[in-house]
DNA sequence: TTTTGAGTTGTTCGA
DNA sequence: GTCGAACAACTCAAA
């Protein structure tokens, strides 16, 4: 396996970092093929110490979840803390490993990383080598007539959607040891979960934790909900969607399976069956994007939106970031995001698109909050989104568009009933989603579910012309504003 | 190289 | 109420 002649019985370390899973996972596949032992690991390296609250939160549920399954399968999850170099090489000191094997994961912290591990690892004569799984196509691996990378997603699914993708592998029935297990820190010591001031207990009520849960969504999905998905995933109020975001983050179900259990379903289905599939491929679009530029992360994707004039961060934000604008649709999104660490799609968009142009804020606000709250996080689709609302990204929407919050709650939440799950103001009874909402705020935002609900922040026909003019200056070219 | 068709998710206005 | 046009070109991807 590896490019050298390993040692035959040599153990090897299996670092996983966003794909807490065994079944569908061609580096276990791999890895337990060869006979040896076997020393799973999980390092918390400067990487995942700088996810944002939420998203760490949600790690200590994957992990807890996947040492379980990995103790099940005769095997353990190794916990340490610190650079992921330094750890990795006293590890394989420790062990008498001679290899490090891990999954290829390509946003640019991780990319950074992965790269001076790896040659530092062959540096000091020990194997290391990459598995893919994370994404459905590798992303060197799509590229248009010309040998570029897709900028646009339409042209991107039809060349990826009759392509063959490899079939899952069931997980292996079991992990062999290694002669004696390396010392491991306990999860609950690193407190991950520290960060959750909203009550981590509120969000845990929404959360669908590790791999058994993630086939439960899947399967449950499959039959009750595909048929209809086209049709009603833009109603935030029903459950229309598969859920699975959270799980595809952590790795807790590959693509792959989604993908050919999807495949499956849509055999004799109507016109818009794919509609599922297409939506998981923007997923690997956005892995796509990030592998190829992976200044979308950070920066303006493009970089003549260096001019627009953002306004950053202030109290317009900060009500948005409370749920308090005043607007109950995109209120009740953000309030949504913060009692569940999720955000229906449509809703990201008007929450999104109200922030970006009603509040000229620039996306990377929104953004970081986000990577905040996300139990689903993914750097590379939360990037991508942001950009494609704001404008400045590929394929992005006009700058015509934008969303109406109050349109949109007539269009797609016309019963209401989005909104008075997540806004107890004026309510006699409000649910337990709109009540969590006030007992996870921090006592600081001073909230009350009694009080008047906020006036609107903007008068969103004003909001609208204002974001008109500020394109519109945009478009005239730096310093026709 | 040039041409051609197309591009996730919207809103408003006037007929 | 419903419908089509305008909004603005521009870039991308393939022929």
């Amino acid at each position: 396996m590896t490019d050298r002649d390993p040692a035959a019985d040599a153990p090897i370390l299996l670092w996983f970092r966003r794909d807490f899973r065994l079944a569908d996972h061609p580096m276990i596949a791999a890895a337990a093929a060869t006979g040896r032992p076997l020393v799973p690991v999980f390092v918390l390296d400067p990487v995942a110490e700088g996810y944002g609250a939420a998203p760490k939160w949600r790690l200590e549920q994957a992990i807890a979840a996947f040492a379980t399954r990995l103790a099940a399968a005769g095997s353990r999850l190794i916990l340490r803390r610190g650079g992921a170099l330094e750890v990795l090489r006293a590890l394989a000191a420790e062990t008498g490993a001679a290899d490090v094997w891990w999954s290829r994961l390509y946003d640019p912290d991780s990319v950074a990383r992965d790269t001076a591990v790896k040659s530092a690892l062959k540096a000091a004569g020990l194997g290391a080598q990459s598995f893919p799984g994370h994404v459905l196509f590798e992303p060197w691996t799509v590229a248009t007539g010309q040998g570029g990378f897709y900028q646009v997603y339409s042209p991107f699914w039809r060349a990826v959607a009759g392509r063959e993708v490899a079939a899952p592998a069931a997980a292996p029935s079991g992990l062999r040891p290694p002669a004696a297990w390396p010392a491991s820190d306990r999860v609950e010591d690193w407190g991950l979960g520290r960060g959750m001031r909203r009550g981590a207990g509120i969000v845990a009520k929404h959360a669908r934790v590790g791999e058994a849960a993630a086939q439960d969504r899947l399967d449950g999905f499959l039959d009750t909900r595909l048929a209809r998905y086209k049709a009603e995933r833009d109603f935030p109020g029903l459950p229309a969607t598969s859920g699975l975001s959270e799980n595809l983050a952590w790795g807790e179900i590959a693509p792959a399976r989604i993908w050919h259990a999807a495949l499956r379903a849509e055999t004799g289905g109507g016109k818009g069956i794919e509609h599922f599939r297409k939506e998981l491929v923007w997923r690997d679009f956005a892995w796509h994007l990030i592998h190829h530029t992976p200044h979308i992360a950070t920066r303006n994707w493009r970089a003549a939106w260096d001019g627009f004039p953002w306004r950053q961060d202030g109290p317009a934000a900060e009500r948005w970031r409370r749920g308090m604008t005043g607007e109950p649709f995109v209120d009740a999104a953000m309030r949504e995001l913060y009692v569940t660490g999720t955000m229906q799609n449509r809703a990201r968009m008007i929450a999104a698109s109200y922030l970006t142009k009603h509040l000229l804020t620039d996306w990377r606000v929104g953004l970081r909050w986000f990577e905040d709250c996300l139990i689903d996080w993914d750097p590379a689709s939360n990037a991508m989104g942001w950009q494609w609302v704001a404008g400045s990204g590929p394929d992005a929407a006009p700058y015509f568009r934008i969303f109406n919050p109050a349109g949109q709650a007539e269009k797609f939440d016309a019963d209401g009933r989005y909104r008075r799950r997540f806004i107890a103001e004026g309510q006699a009874a409000p649910p337990e989603t709109a009540l969590d909402f006030f007992r996870a705020a921090p006592r600081a935002w001073g909230l009350d579910p009694a009080a008047d609900y906020p006036a609107p922040t903007i008068e969103l026909a004003q909001g609208r012309t204002r974001a008109l003019a500020a394109y519109e200056a945009l478009r005239g070219g730096p310093g026709s504003a």
